[in-house]
DNA sequence: TGATTGTAGATTGTTGACAATTTCTAAGAT
DNA sequence: ATCTTAGAAATTGTCAACAATCTACAATCA
């Protein structure tokens, strides 16, 4: 009857948003480095908009933590350090911990399907030994578990944090070293959720970090070395 | 020697900033109410800017939560419903638990003294009865841990949660009725942070908060209520 | 020589005008 | 009477010009 837009399935994407997709993509596909200034008039020639679009462009993206803005000076991709990495993998534990736990409470048959597909694809990928691939699945496997905790504001923070990681890993060149446990590891934890016990799920999900642990205590230590350094 | 521009006190603030700031302060305050449609011209009168500031600061607000926008058809103060309620308490629930973790790690001195300091501030206004300093001493406590734990990313987080659970109280006109346990926990939830105990402090932490949980049962019930009226 | 200051160029912040889209209103057809 | 549709009004989306600020470099003075 009344509000009959409310269902509308494809909201018009505005030129703000398209710009941001394309500067998002290049940064993480670091065709953007770590370091690189985003001058306004540039992106606006190289994109065909104006200054203005790609202000609003660049906004999205400061929210989004893949661009530091100073007043008066421009925006930069940032360079993340130890402590960035530090709040990054511990933030995306508690996240993850809880949609383990939220997906736990609300499995059923059809969700039990969908996460053995997204196991079964890392799986092949590790298999096959494809790094790129591996990587995509790992982050498609746990984006399905966000995704089953129906959980918006979730998902969106997780997607945050992921960006984030990657624009550090892609600025550090460092990835896991451990291929073979991976499979392993997120088999327990789909396991876990299917098993519905929300509290062990959680427990396994944030276990199932830990090596993000380990890849911080690395970088600080890294860090420590280069800082000296000219 | 070099960068030497890293370590400015003051960040010159520019008028999209501040736009923001007075417009967030009026949806909290209540008056820009609920499903308050926000015209960019009328604010950009009522501030004495121009429309493209307020559009950007309205987009700040976006990112927020505090205003959602329907694409040529503008900005509106969001109506929350229970599963709001729910994504934000159950957030809330994560981040002030690792919050409490990493206060617990990180103790010093110091920082039982600022606890405690927030502590008493918390027991005076619910022995004086005030409600409003009470709401204030209870979220400034939360802050207080938060800030403890050094995690940037989780301050921001929690600010933006807090915020919209504040505007989801405001639109529904219902605080917590059990006055008198407020203080009880929140020493109960001091006290495991200063213990140092990590786990113990996230426990306590996400038990602290079960009365959302009830809160949102609560409004879930009311809300299939009201949902058939006209 | 070295520090300071002033000036020019580059870049961001802000504004008002124009284009695209939606919403409202009312006339016309069935 | 009700539905459709054309067009006007209102509102947002986009753009290009102007103002404010920063950076770099050269001129000045001790």
């Amino acid at each position: 009857m009344k509000d009959k837009r409310s269902n509308i399935a494809v909201v018009p994407r505005n030129l703000e948003n398209q710009a941001a997709d394309v500067i998002r993509e290049q940064i993480l596909s670091g065709a953007f480095p770590t370091g690189y200034r985003l001058l306004e008039v540039q992106l606006a020639e190289q994109l065909n908009l104006s200054r203005g679009t790609i202000r609003s462009a660049l906004q999205q993206l400061i929210y989004e933590g893949l661009v530091v803005q100073f007043p008066y000076r421009g925006c930069v991709v940032p360079e993340l350090n130890s402590q960035d990495a530090w709040e990054l993998y511990t933030l995306r534990n508690v996240l993850e911990g809880l949609a383990a736990q939220l997906a736990a409470l609300a499995i059923t048959a059809d969700k039990v399907n969908v996460l053995n597909a997204a196991l079964e694809r890392l799986a092949l990928a590790a298999q096959n030994g494809e790094r790129g691939e591996l990587a995509d699945a790992d982050y498609s496997l746990h984006k399905t578990i966000i995704h089953l905790s129906g959980h918006r504001r979730l998902q969106e923070q997780y997607k945050i944090v992921e960006q984030q990681i990657r624009l550090y890993i892609a600025s550090c060149n460092a990835l896991f070293p451990n291929l073979d446990q991976i499979v392993e590891k997120h088999k327990l934890l789909v396991e876990a959720i299917i098993s519905g016990d929300a509290f062990v799920a959680e427990q396994v999900a944030k276990e199932h970090n830990n090596d993000g642990e380990e890849f911080v205590k690395h970088l600080q230590a890294l860090e420590g070395q280069t800082s000296d350094l000219s």
